[in-house]
DNA sequence: CACTAATAGTTACAGAGTGGAACGATATAT
DNA sequence: ATATATCGTTCCACTCTGTAACTATTAGTG
């Protein structure tokens, strides 16, 4: 069989085009992928330093210091002192925060919703359930996107 | 529901592992996923100038001349001069070339079935049928893979 | 036939994005 | 106490990318 025609080749051209496409739905918004992966994660483990985070997210600490300034700066996630670690930070979401990921998880359902447009609900179930199975056979972290975390990650 | 449980984010998890461990098949080869793009078109369109192989995979004429020279240098294609215009040079593969995209062909082979072992024959299809009609609706190039070819092309 | 505009390939370059190394402040272990 | 490790940060070198300029050649126009 020709290369192209192939699962692994579909797959992974459609990957593309989709989180391409999610990039450019979350654009509206000022975030960037990696700031809303970010995001999320905060929002999941409040007061989290940012190596837990970075560890997590298999993000380098020297990339975290200007993900987590971008989302300072915009107000969404707070750094507070840790009381039992003066050199940590304690990651907190703020009420803006909260209010964004709403947002970017209404944008994430719009686009799953455009994706599946084409197939009917039994078809989207049992689409879902393969990729699912994939991923596990892959061992990949649930809900982590390796493409915005670390190239060297990856292959450790 | 949660972002990390859709279509959309699965198949994009499971291209970015899939593009990267094809990656890691070809490097044993001493190819990397764009050379073998090129090698590929250039297989199937023999005497092509760079810049319409460029324009057909969406890559930049000043890119493709270090990926040419790269093939060239190995010894995979040959730039002969095009007899009707001086200035292009038609593009052809030599018999290493030739046997190294047979090489290739076979890694993909393994690599497609190294994907799909928990899959059934039957489920197979189902998966392949439904991935191609997703890909129709988003109107994308068959066996052009958009990450190896331009970020701005895909925007146009 | 001159002259201008467009095209093929190349080179040079600047910008974005990346992870590693080194640093000061703090915490932990011996 | 003293040495070692950790947290966040800054700095830097490296890679990858597309654009712009350049030469050689071709095509179009009067």
């Amino acid at each position: 069989m020709s290369p192209g025609a192939g699962v692994g080749f579909l797959i992974s051209q459609l990957g593309y085009v989709i989180s391409g496409r999610f990039k450019d739905l979350l654009a509206p918004l000022g975030l960037e992928p990696r700031q809303f992966l970010v995001l999320r994660h905060v929002a999941q483990a409040q007061g989290s330093s940012q190596q837990a985070l970075g560890k997590a997210l298999r993000i380098p600490a020297s990339r975290m210091v200007s993900i987590v300034d971008s989302l300072e700066r915009r107000g969404l996630v707070e750094r507070r002192a840790n009381p039992t670690d003066r050199r940590a930070r304690a990651l907190h979401l703020t009420p803006e925060g909260r209010s964004m990921l709403a947002r970017t998880f209404k944008v994430a359902a719009d686009h799953e919703r455009a994706i599946c447009a084409d197939l009917s609900p039994a078809e989207r179930e049992m689409l879902v359930g393969m990729l699912r199975r994939l991923t596990l056979a892959r061992q990949l972290v649930p809900g982590v996107h390796p493409a915005l975390t670390s190239e060297e990650a990856a292959a450790s």
